[in-house]
DNA sequence: AGCACGATTAACT
DNA sequence: GTTAATCGTGCTC
């Protein structure tokens, strides 16, 4: 398979929903030292408007939350629980507030370097998480705010195949115990139901 | 200036 | 199933 140019700035600039859905299936690609650190995204979560409880955007404009105003394409990263940082997409247009937060991937490429930063773990818990994808592909708050559909971007998204919608999940999103109803149980989470069989024939894992 | 909590993970029992 | 780790963020005083 030849390297596809990255999915450019007109595919984030849609509602977050329509861009959570469509990113099951897209290769999410770092670059780091002349090596391609790649996987195909599975898991994701809309997080969008100050209305979304759900969403750090609930308390509007921050200094935190300001890229999520921002123009989309870009990384939105935060930091919690002391310890992990997680990577998520700015969507929508501009000065709207929304966000895909990527929950898991699977490793494609990159493995020796992925092992190396995940401690020994099994492959199957190398990046099946939001804070397990940030530790194997060394993404941090260096990258709050960096633009994904740059020339020059070390951080990027690249068109995969599209799974169809049998092999589609919809669920409330994850780990939103404290956030009132109906943000806490609304199916803004898209995964693949049956990994090994909708992965199955799809290039370079 | 102080406080409670978190879009999680790994290591326990 | 339970819990510690660990600190940035946003809110209250």
């Amino acid at each position: 398979m030849q390297p596809s140019a990255p999915l450019s700035r007109p595919f984030f600039a849609r509602p977050a929903l329509h861009v959570a859905r469509e990113l099951l299936g897209m290769r999410l690609v770092r670059l780091e030292a002349g090596e391609r650190t790649s996987g195909v995204i599975i898991e994701t979560e809309a997080y969008s408007s100050e209305q979304d409880l759900g969403c750090h955007c609930r308390a509007g404009r921050t200094p935190r939350t300001q890229v999520m105003y921002g123009p989309p394409g870009h990384a939105y990263i935060y930091f919690t629980y002391g310890m992990h940082w997680m990577l998520n997409i700015v969507v929508d247009v501009e000065g709207f507030p929304a966000a895909v937060l990527i929950r898991s991937i699977q490793h494609s490429e990159g493995l020796a370097t992925i092992a190396s930063r995940r401690g020994g773990q099994p492959p199957a818990q190398w990046t099946n998480g939001p804070a397990k994808i940030c530790q194997a592909f060394n993404i941090d708050k260096k990258f709050s705010g960096v633009d994904l559909c740059a020339p020059d971007a070390v951080l990027f998204v690249e068109p995969g195949n599209p799974f169809p919608d049998s092999c589609v999940t919809v669920s409330p999103r994850v780990g939103l115990n404290n956030v009132p109803e109906p943000w806490k149980s609304i199916p803004w989470r898209f995964y693949i139901r049956d990994k090994a069989h909708g992965l199955k024939d799809k290039d370079n894992l």
